[in-house]
RNA sequence: GGCCCGUUGGUCAAGUGGUUAAGACACCGCCCUUUCACGGCGGUAACACGAGUUCGAGUCUCGUACGGGUCACCA
């Protein structure tokens, strides 16, 4: 009989031509790895740096992986960085549906087509105990491979569960272009007549990806480097439907270090994981466009990109070969620049909450702490503990008096603490000018260096060794009446 | 194990036959300074190994080693 192709002329006719289409296509198994975040992006990135469209697509075929809320974590991580998508499941587009589940009859249809086109067949077979365990199939050993179409579509006719495989020719090679690695060809024989559509009735990831691409106009097709050595045979496929093959793009993987890829097994961090450790968005955005990525020519040295930078000047051959290993502490240091480049009243916004976390006295201005803050932190999490000195004043060892480099000792920092009190009570107005000006002065007087002054002083207000800003800041933010108390504290501490 | 891919300092990396082999993180030192930072200046540190091709090789070829991927009715 002849072939009715009207749903596929049909399912033709949808295809967008002519710009470049990218699509992002995660399973809802997991999470948002920092993996999948690169690959995103990088897939944002080319569509947005040609003027094409980004596509979201949702591949559920495994219906017993899903996981709960793995589509939310989702579209919240790409909506928070910036990456919105121009067609899927949640805004539509012409050539929906993008959740493939709810492409079922799709696969089949095209699955059936590829039979009749003489590339691939009915398999019968039950697998074996031991073919479970090798993972070998032999498709030479495959009595169904040989069966003539007649013979097979009776027993389908009949009822009879069946699988439908792909056709690998018995011999040649097949070459395969990648635009970072180039012409790879593999012999067909290494090949195995992989599962198009499983027992199910839903297809394999491998044949919903090749008919979805095509369906859906990708012209890039951005993924894992682990999806290299099924390539030869999206490309079999291709060619045995007459399609156009897209460009690939293969991403070599992040890794935790020189053996493992990042993980969640692992312990590894999410995008939302590393938020909430207290990075910027940007931050990470450009940290990981950096991990297996860099710009070309005379932008080789630059390192500080917006998103909207990067899909400027994103190009497919600067993307590295080999895996990356993801370093926090080069995150932590961009995520640094970022935390200095923000205008004051930006870093104070953002900061607030976290200054607020260990500093509840509604008399302290968070503002004047977060100025202080705002080139001492590399991550907003670093926040409380530096700060919680201003709610409540430490029970600190007297000890911290004595420091070398200012020249003071416990009996030095009493006799400095005895003359800033009445210095300091004398003040008419409590601004960091006024006390600047007062204890400089006072120095002077007493002929010491300032340091030998600030320091005692700086720890009586604060009972901390290490202080975000210096004594004439801190006193400020405490106000008169807890610095004088503070400093007399310090003063018996002494006695 | 078969097949495929990769290999420049501890890490990210530039480099496309001729360079004193960039830059960044981390580390160390110095300066600045009111502690700690910020900032500025400087330093240690790399072409996995072996053959070839070439006047000349990090760059090309082959081999070895090491690393990664894949070999599911998972994606």
């Amino acid at each position: 009989m002849a072939l009715d192709t009207t749903y596929f002329n049909e399912m033709e006719a949808k295809i967008p031509h002519g710009k470049i289409r990218t699509r992002f296509a995660p399973s809802p198994t997991g999470y948002m790895h920092v993996g999948n975040l690169r690959t995103a992006l990088y897939t944002w990135l080319i569509a947005r740096n040609a003027g094409g469209t980004f596509i979201l697509r949702i591949e559920d075929t495994d219906q017993g992986r899903l996981v709960e809320g793995a589509t939310d974590v989702i579209y919240r991580t790409m909506a928070e960085c910036g990456l919105i998508h121009d067609e899927g499941p949640d805004v539509g587009g012409p050539v929906a549906p993008y959740i493939q589940s709810q492409r079922r009859d799709t696969y089949g249809k095209y699955a059936r087509l590829l039979v009749e086109l003489g590339h691939a067949y009915y398999c019968f077979c039950e697998k074996t105990e031991s073919e479970e365990d090798s993972g070998d199939f032999n498709r030479a050993a495959d009595p169904c491979r040989a069966l003539s179409p007649e013979e097979a579509q009776a027993r389908v006719d009949a009822g009879e569960p069946y699988v439908i495989r792909q056709k690998i020719p018995a011999g040649g090679t097949t070459t395969f272009h990648d635009a970072i690695f180039g012409d790879i060809t593999v012999e067909n024989e290494t090949l195995d007549d992989q599962i198009l559509l499983k027992r199910d009735g839903l297809p394999t990831y491998n044949f919903a990806n090749v008919i979805d691409d095509h369906l859906m106009g990708i012209t890039h097709v951005v993924r894992g480097s682990e999806y290299l050595s099924s390539a030869p045979k999206y490309n079999l496929l291709y060619d045995a439907f007459g399609w156009e093959v897209p460009t690939y793009v293969h991403c070599s993987p992040v890794m935790r270090d020189q053996h493992n890829k990042m993980s969640k097994r692992h312990g590894d961090p999410s995008y939302e994981d590393l938020k909430a450790q207290g990075y910027l968005t940007e931050a990470i955005l450009n940290y990981v466009a950096l991990l297996g990525w860099s710009p070309r020519g005379d932008q080789a040295e630059r390192e500080i990109f917006s998103l909207s930078e990067l899909a400027e000047i994103f190009d497919i051959a600067g993307i590295s070969k080999s895996p990356a290993i993801f370093d926090i502490e080069k995150l932590t240091h961009f995520n640094a620049l970022y935390l200095r480049a923000m205008t004051p009243e930006d870093f104070a916004k953002t900061a607030e909450p976290y200054i607020r976390q260990s500093v509840k006295n509604p008399a302290i201005d968070t503002a004047a702490v977060a100025a202080l803050l705002q080139a001492r932190c590399e991550k907003l999490t670093d926040i409380p503990e530096k700060v919680d000195f201003f709610d409540a004043l430490p029970d600190y060892d007297k000890a911290l008096f004595t420091n070398k480099k200012s020249k003071t000792n416990e009996e030095v920092s009493k006799s400095m603490l005895e003359a800033a009190i009445p210095a300091l009570e004398g003040l008419d107005a409590w601004t960091q000018e006024a006390i600047h000006d007062c204890l400089i002065a006072l120095a002077e007087k007493l002929a010491v260096k300032n340091a030998t002054l600030m320091w005692p002083v700086r720890i009586a207000a604060a009972g901390k060794q290490v202080t975000p800003g210096g004594a004439v800041e801190i006193c400020q933010i405490l106000g008169r009446d807890e610095t004088l108390r503070r400093l007399k504290a310090g003063l018996e501490k002494l006695a």
